[in-house]
DNA sequence: TTGTAAGCGTTATCAA
DNA sequence: TTGATAACGCTTACAA
């Protein structure tokens, strides 16, 4: 392994002088400057970042995990942390939930944005101080040095549902995903705005899917089967409503006419597909998340809870307003 | 920043042995054992990776790179990594272009997969060699220490359109995704089997797509212009199979009857809307390029490039062998 | 069972 | 403009 040692050894130099080329410093002869670039060409040499990490004591990298590969949005909120980072000339890692903890690490990264809901909050209070600050994407956490920064699920939930009442739907049916803080949300505000409205709902309109297609595909059927068949189906994604909406038209049940349904995300397929739903800025998460986690490394004492909005968008799979 | 010194300090004991417990030595007296653990416990102790790494020299952890957030079956390569990596236990970093010079370093990771066509053969020639070897899953190279891991476009794509031909298809137009090895070789295997069967192709019957769904939706309508209107539109993947599927259906063309429409990749909106398609398989070309890799670090020299076989999966928008 | 000391590759300070 | 030296936090012979 060639170092800086080697380098100056053969360039008949000092280790700090080769140092200070790699460095661009200007305290450097031209001649001297020269020499030690060709010896470096010549010996294939590359930086150990290791050993100036540890040096320095500072990385300018910032880390995220997660651990879910099945859903396409996770890219989107990749591509919003990546573009804020390189904006402020931070390095990203991302990894995954195998690898958290070893590179969760002051000396590695500054501090993290996590979304994965198999971390314990206990695990992340741990971690989290004024040096390794942390964002969570996933859960509302109120704590110093971690700062949440999520979906308001149950507004726009809200509004959608009260959308569909005001479109004068009445047997509601709900197709939730695995358990999780976002599914609880959308449930919630599900149920709050049909109390509010007097409509009622009976518990085996809860259907259990898993976010995935197939699931909502199986779902469907078994919502076939049922007595009392609902005018309007809610689902907790659009990877569901997908499926479902294959379900019924592969059974000649018509959507919207004979049944309608809806998802959350706004995911390709759904504008696609014209599936009624709720407009997650992906993006924009991530971007913000990065934001959020930047501002604490650089010393930001806020660590209140950021909600982001997002939008209904009414397509053909129900009525619209 | 507390280290391993200030442990030792505090435990009144030497540096070595809080290393040694760290480390689970069993050299380590029971009562000075406890007695470090409390103190490293009190201060919040954790050991920094990278003073770890930079004595050790090995960091058993791979490295990942890519640079497009637009396509789901990116997740499904970086789980099949993933799996392999954790059956190794070696950890995995995953990163964008940005930041792949600072990371495909020696002293960082030991190797690395990268999946970014905008990363010069050059610069991968300069980078890899016996202590760092180098898997590309996006072109062909066959150089020491580089080893491709690429999937048979060409083969696939060939079984795909003289099936399409033997269904006695005759007028026949592609659409390709933008400019990249995948893209020619799947052209390339398109006039191929058309050449051997004596099927004439009108250069005007290329669409210039850029593998998103609009593009197909696009490209779509301005085929609807055209005067013969191919009985067969061969996409270079599913979403713009898909955008185009959906722009003929809007203007009372049918699929497959009045024209009939093919992607490549498989993916879930592929099966959802049973879309004829090409299967790649994304999980296990990730989880063979980790294995590739992961054996030139233990100093496997077979550098041969390595193809992936992908089938057809016939479904309703074309006729069905 | 525990401690001493050298060294991993780099940078920073200070002196030459 | 250059070089000697110490230090970053850790591991590891080897000595005690």
């Amino acid at each position: 392994m060639i170092g800086i040692k080697d380098v100056a050894k053969k360039a008949g130099v000092s280790p700090s002088t080769v140092s200070n080329v790699i460095n661009g410093r200007t305290n450097v002869g031209e001649k001297t400057k020269e020499r030690v670039q060709r010896v470096m060409q010549d010996l294939h040499y590359e930086p150990n970042i290791i050993g100036k990490t540890l040096k320095t004591g500072s990385s300018r990298t910032i880390m995220f995990s997660f651990s879910d590969f099945e859903r396409k949005f996770y890219l989107s909120i990749i591509r919003g942390i990546s573009e804020y980072v390189k904006l402020k000339d931070y390095d990203l890692i991302i990894c995954t939930n195998k690898s958290t903890d070893k590179f969760m690490n002051r000396a590695f990264t500054n501090g993290c944005i996590l979304l994965d809901r198999r971390t314990p909050d206990s695990f992340l209070i741990k971690k989290a101080n004024k040096n390794y600050p942390i964002v969570v994407m996933d859960r509302i956490m109120e704590v110093p040095n971690i700062k949440s920064v999520v979906v308001n699920n149950y507004a726009s939930e809200r509004a959608l549902v009260q959308g569909l009442v005001d479109l004068k739907y009445k047997n509601f049916a709900f197709l939730g995903g695995f358990e999780s803080e976002d599914n609880r949300e959308r449930f919630r505000a599900f149920s709050d705005v049909l109390k509010e409205n007097n409509i009622p709902f009976k518990k085996d309109h809860y259907y259990d899917g898993d976010y995935t297609g197939k699931s909502g595909y199986q779902m469907a059927r078994l919502i076939m089967l049922s007595e009392h068949r609902p005018d309007v189906l809610v689902c907790a994604n659009d990877e569901m409503a997908m499926g479902a909406i294959r379900a019924f038209r592969e059974n000649g049940i018509k959507v919207p006419e004979d049944i309608a349904v809806c998802g959350f995300d706004d995911t390709e397929t759904a504008k696609m597909m014209g599936i009624t739903t709720v407009d997650v800025p992906n993006y924009e998460r991530g971007y913000l998340a990065a934001q959020c986690l930047v501002e604490m490394i650089e010393g930001s004492k806020n660590f209140d809870p950021f909600l982001i909005n997002s939008n209904v968008k009414w397509r053909s799979t129900t009525l619209i307003p």
